[in-house]
DNA sequence: CGAATGTCAGCACTACTGAAATCG
DNA sequence: CCGATTTCAGTATTGCTGACATTC
């Protein structure tokens, strides 16, 4: 009775001074809201960022190794293999044995991948005008801006 | 042979501009960049987010359930329970049953936990300080606000 | 032989769900 | 009985590590 019923999130107190002063807070939990949003929207439709990830550079660069797929998408080898057999399973991707080089495998995307992918892309870009919402087209930039500022600092190994 | 050695997250070959456009792919990035550091100091002493968001809680409002405890940090309650758990096996909180009401339990913050948190705090803004030191004062408030107001759109359950 | 490739198994942390037991 | 509190068990995703067999 103390505390009133509260929502999945609600905090009906107050969060403390040392918590909101957390840069990394800040960010985390802003990250953490939109990824729930974009993961959610995607899983409306049976799919992952994995997915999207792999079909888009597919769409780019055509038929491609799994470690080319790695390197460009930055997803883990072994995380890929999950990846490409779930695509290959709905018919979005073939992967063939390469024959100049036994030990690869080709990955290319069907007729159904390319839809696939028209689809995603474009809950993707529903989703990201819904999250960028409140912000005019110059708070965008700036935002944008300083993000892809910090993320290669942050990304910055041999500094960490 | 036709790759050269790539570092964990080398990106020999360029990243697919669909994948480059994506607002939530810029944040969850950076987001997971900074997680990384921070989790990565903290964990150097044996401690984690959740252990520092307790103790600071404790701090600023003594003494607490744990059900207040989850609602002023936003952990939820099935993962309190192991926090505290680890907080006070390592002595730095105390877990006792509340006399007035015995469903609750009291959690307090001991002596030594009062100087962890001294220690989790000086981990934190050292690391804060790390990861904004590309930023001048006026970059580092504009990042801030533009988060907060981006943090409150996006919290906003009802809109998702 | 050394290096690249694909694959599998597994771990850690976070966020989140559901259910049970106790108590008010 | 309803609701609050604590606890346990379990799930999913992501990021990441190590090992292994095959092939270049």
């Amino acid at each position: 009775m103390e505390t009133p019923a509260e929502p999945r999130f609600g905090h009906s107190d107050p969060t403390p001074e040392q918590l909101r002063a957390q840069f990394g807070r800040l960010l985390g939990m802003t990250a953490g809201h939109t990824q729930r949003i974009v993961n959610g929207a995607l899983a409306d439709v049976g799919a992952r960022k994995y997915h999207f990830a792999v079909l888009a550079t597919l769409d780019e660069f055509g038929p491609s190794s799994q470690a080319q797929l790695s390197d460009r998408t930055g997803i883990y080898r072994s995380d890929l293999v999950a990846t490409v057999n779930e695509l290959a399973a709905d018919g979005y991707v073939r992967r063939e044995a390469d024959p100049g080089d036994r030990r690869r495998n080709v990955v290319s995307m069907t007729e159904a991948g390319g839809e696939r992918l028209g689809q995603l892309a474009a809950i993707l870009t529903r989703t990201n005008a819904a999250i960028l919402a409140p912000f005019d087209a110059e708070e965008r930039e700036r935002l944008t801006g300083l993000l892809h500022r910090l993320l290669e600092h942050v990304a910055d190994r041999g500094s960490w």
